[in-house]
DNA sequence: CGGTTTTGACCTGCGC
DNA sequence: GCGCAGGTCAAAACCG
């Protein structure tokens, strides 16, 4: 169950829906955009069309066909060529060959679909049976236009959000070189360790870390940083390479054997997110920045406490065991995970028993996937990493380091402030998120099962690093709230309430906003817009066969949202 | 045969 | 410095 990919649309149809091709999504939006903006939307959606090179042609098909296509195909094209026509062409023919159409084809068209009677029954005439030929043909065509019309539109809204995303984060950059030098520059002041401690909690780099390396975030950063470590994934079967690199890179590494030979050899091991807190340590030539906000990113942890027969909770990833320890005060021994969707992968997971309740499993994550995850993956992905995040952004915006419990776990679980909460006596900073205690009702209406979590579906990785933990709080707390109603509880709280997320006043007026904030009121207020659902869902509908009423947006929506959400739960 | 799990050994950080 | 606990590695075993 956990292995799988998990496509979790509700739908019967064997065709298969990519919702997250694996491999190089030949999107026909960038995919910054559909890896943005359509987590948010609560489903995360590939509209793509693989066979179609042309990017702009694609853009057309994709807008203009595949959500119209029932409209369009049946009465304008003969049925001997049904079979032929490529929707791709559609609307060429349709523009092209408009005395096609009247040239006798109602005579071999069976009536399907056209509410009007075409049927030639004897009594009427040619003449009018051209006449209302005719005005169909022109009826279709204005809404075709219309339609055009409308995914210009759409068009340039995507394009327009994509180019407000791009440009947030390379100011984004912009200001983190910044505060990187900063940091430097403080810590050539405050140097020892526990100058370092501070810096690696209350660091202002943290969150942006985050941000960097979410799976819904800047994939074109991570992505680099992925392909800078390909080389590295092929290091246990190059071992010239790593001696090489000993030599010429830190003879003195080899003074502690084999095993540092193997760990330190690695000519980039600083880009395989799993790589061992100890290279950061023995590196001190390297960036001190880079390797203590990789650190401090990976020790932010978030803690899932569920109750669960199975030995594993399953959360849409794919995960390989590498360890298994025997834990002090625990007599269930604790198993370590890692991430296996993608080579490099930082994210691992330690999985463990309660001592007290054996049926309750919890399960700790640490790190940021960086990686395009499957529906179920990303509600867990997006949850333990908006809470890691809204943890770091807390510890490092405190002036003490402390942050208020309630207040954060207010912010992970909107519903119910026990659920959530901090060990700030912990190691790693940590957050846990209990789901053992019954939930509220409202909350969750589906039924039980062995595990249950109210996933933050494809909410923003983190909240800046400007705004206070107060204010991020809230503003996770309302987002939140807007989401869990939007995905959980029907639609008594719908696009108003996301429109006004999305139209909220600034935290703070000295405060620039964050890019995060910024994408996400951008998509709620896409979202919002009920002209975008509605295409969308009747995209998603013509991509799966045009079974689905188009009308029936909302609906499509939230089947898709919680059935994303009971894959999730299904162990 | 390739991927995963098991498991003992090793490394590191921390407290004393 | 020593011991302990947590974390990781990697060879061997296991599995499909």
């Amino acid at each position: 169950m956990d292995k799988g990919w998990g496509l979790t649309l509700d739908t019967s149809s064997s065709q298969s829906l990519s919702l997250f091709p694996s491999k190089h999504p030949s999107t026909s939006f960038s995919k910054l955009t559909t890896d943005t903006m359509f987590p948010l939307l609560g489903f995360p959606v590939n509209l793509s069309r693989p066979s179609v090179k042309d990017d702009e042609h694609n853009r057309k098909v994709v807008g203009e066909v595949d959500f119209f296509s029932d409209r369009i195909t049946k009465p304008a094209s003969p049925p001997s060529h049904d079979q032929h026509v490529k929707p791709n062409i559609v609307k060429k023919e349709i523009v092209e060959t408009p005395l096609h159409v009247n040239t006798g084809l109602q005579l071999l068209t069976a009536n399907t679909g056209s509410d009007q009677s075409t049927v030639d029954d004897g009594v009427s005439s040619d003449a009018e049976d051209k006449l209302a030929k005719t005005t169909e043909l022109a009826q279709m065509q204005v809404e075709l236009q219309r339609m055009n019309a409308e995914n210009k539109k759409l068009k340039e809204m995507l394009s327009h959000v994509t180019g407000n995303y791009t440009a947030l984060q390379m100011h984004l950059m912009t200001l983190m070189h910044q505060n990187q030098r900063t940091d430097n520059t403080e810590n050539e002041v405050v140097q020892g360790k526990a100058g370092d401690k501070n810096h690696a909690v209350g660091g202002g780099k943290i969150p942006r870390q985050f941000l960097d390396i979410g799976p819904s975030g800047a994939a074109e950063v991570d992505d680099q940083v992925s392909d800078s470590s390909s080389d590295e994934r092929t290091r246990s079967s190059t071992p010239q390479n790593n001696n090489n690199e000993v030599g010429t890179r830190d003879g003195a590494k080899n003074v502690n054997g084999k095993r540092e030979l193997g760990r330190e050899g690695s000519p980039d091991s600083e880009s395989q997110g799993w790589a061992p807190n100890k290279l950061q340590k023995v590196s001190p030539s390297n960036a001190i920045d880079q390797s203590t906000t990789e650190a401090t990113m990976r020790k932010a942890r978030v803690s899932v406490r569920a109750r669960s027969e199975a030995p594993m909770i399953s959360d849409g990833c794919q995960w390989r065991k590498y360890g298994q320890k025997m834990a002090k005060g625990n007599p269930c021994p604790r198993a370590y995970y890692r991430c296996t969707m993608a080579v490099g992968c930082p994210v691992r997971k330690q999985v463990q028993r309660c001592a007290e309740d054996r049926t309750i499993l919890v399960t700790t994550y640490e790190g940021t996937h960086n990686h395009p995850l499957p529906p179920a993956a990303m509600a867990m992905a997006s949850t333990t990493a908006a809470a890691a995040s809204m943890l770091l952004s807390g510890s490092m915006s405190s002036a003490d380091g402390i942050m208020n419990p309630n207040l954060l776990a207010r912010a992970i679980l909107p519903c119910n402030s026990s659920m959530a909460t901090l060990s700030a006596s912990a190691p790693f900073p940590t957050v846990t998120l209990d789901l053992t205690h019954n939930p509220n009702p409202l909350q969750f209406q589906r039924p039980s099962t062995p595990f249950q979590v109210p996933f933050l579906q494809g909410q923003p990785q983190n909240f800046g690093s400007g705004a206070t933990p107060i204010a991020q709080a809230q503003a996770q707390a309302l987002y939140n709230q807007s989401k869990f109603s939007g995905l959980q509880l029907s639609q008594e709280v719908g696009s108003s309430q996301l429109a006004a997320q999305a139209t909220r006043p600034p935290l703070q007026p000295s405060q620039q906003p964050s890019s995060a904030d910024t994408v996400s009121a951008a998509a709620a207020a896409i979202t919002s817009d009920p002209n975008f659902t509605a295409v969308l869902a009747a995209a998603i509908s013509s991509i799966i066969g045009g079974a689905h009423n188009a009308n029936n947006t909302t609906n499509n929506n939230n089947s898709t949202s919680r059935t994303t959400i009971s894959s999730f739960s299904g162990n």
